[in-house]
DNA sequence: AAGCGTCCCAACCGCAGGTTG
DNA sequence: GCAACCTGCGGTTGGGACGCT
């Protein structure tokens, strides 16, 4: 696994270490201490570039590194620190003893962006994707929902899904354009847009920001009706300590509007009627879970940032944490 | 069993910032 | 002040492992 040994540039080994280096390395660490990096391999009879050296101690040789799979609380760690700190590996890995910002940066664009991509988050800003939303409506509405919703002919349901596009790529605000004022557009037909529609049809990835159910209804995640709550109140905000949270993405997704209703999802019984509010953040305000009002958390000690679900940074800064994503993580269907 | 595509992760690369002379 | 050197960081690469057809 990893690079291939390649071309020895100024006769210094590259790729793979074997077992012989690494005794080297970890023997000559274990007499003088890791540093001086450059003159390294010279005095530990080593045949690599001093960078090389100090990669491998680092991310691979280090006595105190923790090796196996990371555990959800490593995880959730993870996900908060990346909410605060962004892509600062290094300073995230300085949170989780015993792992290597490159093990973490490894994880994170391996299992943990994806997840956040599939969940219908940012995986920057770990705020919902209302551009993304927009475009995977369309794919919802590529279902065979759409047809008993709107009742119409699936060429009409092209011509909705090719305008729908046209809207996003022509607006600079993205976020939740009218869906039902736009079914008139005309069709464009052999459009490379309309073609690659069909690839991008994924039920799983659709329901995350908003899909239709096996009757036809248009859906819509919770975590719009919180990130709606939180951005309209003036104060901080903190979860209740025991929050009612959707029991099931099945439910929600194969059995209907009733549980997907129950779950924190509405439904619109007429999309005409629901012009003013096409995502129904209004009628949906009611399922979000209750919040108290916080008195400040600052990050004084960046330890326990976990810990807190409003963190204020010392540049000013402060993040939000997200109950959606830590709940939904933790489901099949996200995983 | 073979072929193919995707995932995973160790290791590399380029760059930025700090240090030294 | 400047250049050279050193260290550390974040992005990217690419082949083995794995799963699917």
């Amino acid at each position: 696994m990893g690079r291939p040994p390649s071309p020895a540039k100024d006769g210094v080994k590259k790729g793979p270490w074997d077992a012989e280096e690494d005794k080297k390395l970890v023997d000559f660490i274990a007499k003088h201490g890791p540093g001086c990096w450059i003159s390294l391999p010279k005095l530990a009879g080593l045949n690599r570039c001093g960078k090389s050296c100090r990669l491998r101690w680092i991310n691979y040789l280090r006595p105190d590194l923790k090796r196996g799979n990371f555990t959800a609380e490593e995880e959730q760690k993870i996900l908060r620190l990346h909410e605060i700190l962004g892509n600062k590996w290094s300073a995230i890995a300085m949170q989780l003893p015993g792992r290597t910002d490159n093990e973490i940066k490894n994880y994170w664009n391996t299992h943990l962006k994806k997840r956040l991509i599939r969940m219908g988050y940012d995986p920057m800003t770990h705020e919902p994707r209302t551009d993304l939303m927009a475009c995977l409506t369309i794919l919802a509405m590529s279902t065979n929902g759409l047809n008993d919703l709107l009742n119409r002919t699936p060429l009409d349901v092209n011509a909705v899904k090719l305008d729908y596009l046209k809207q996003m790529f022509q607006s600079t605000d993205a976020a939740a354009p009218n869906l039902v004022s736009s079914i008139s557009a005309p069709l464009l037909e052999g459009s490379p847009i309309l073609n690659s529609l069909p690839q991008l049809e994924n039920q799983e990835a659709a329901f995350s920001l908003g899909a239709t159910t096996t009757s036809g209804h248009l859906l819509q995640p919770l975590h719009h009706s919180i990130t709606t709550a939180l951005s309209a109140s003036p104060t901080d905000l903190q979860l209740d300590p025991q929050p009612t949270f959707p029991p099931s993405f099945e439910s929600m997704l194969f059995e209907g509007t009733e549980a997907a209703q129950s779950c924190g999802f509405f439904q619109w019984d007429d999309p005409a009627e629901n012009i003013s509010d096409p995502w129904g953040f209004e009628s949906a305000s009611e399922f979000v879970p209750s919040f108290t009002t916080q008195t400040d958390t600052p990050a004084s000690n960046p330890v326990d940032v976990t810990s807190c679900s409003r963190i204020h940074c010392g540049d000013g800064t402060s993040g939000r944490y997200s109950p959606w994503t830590e709940i939904l993580f933790d489901h099949p269907i996200i995983q």
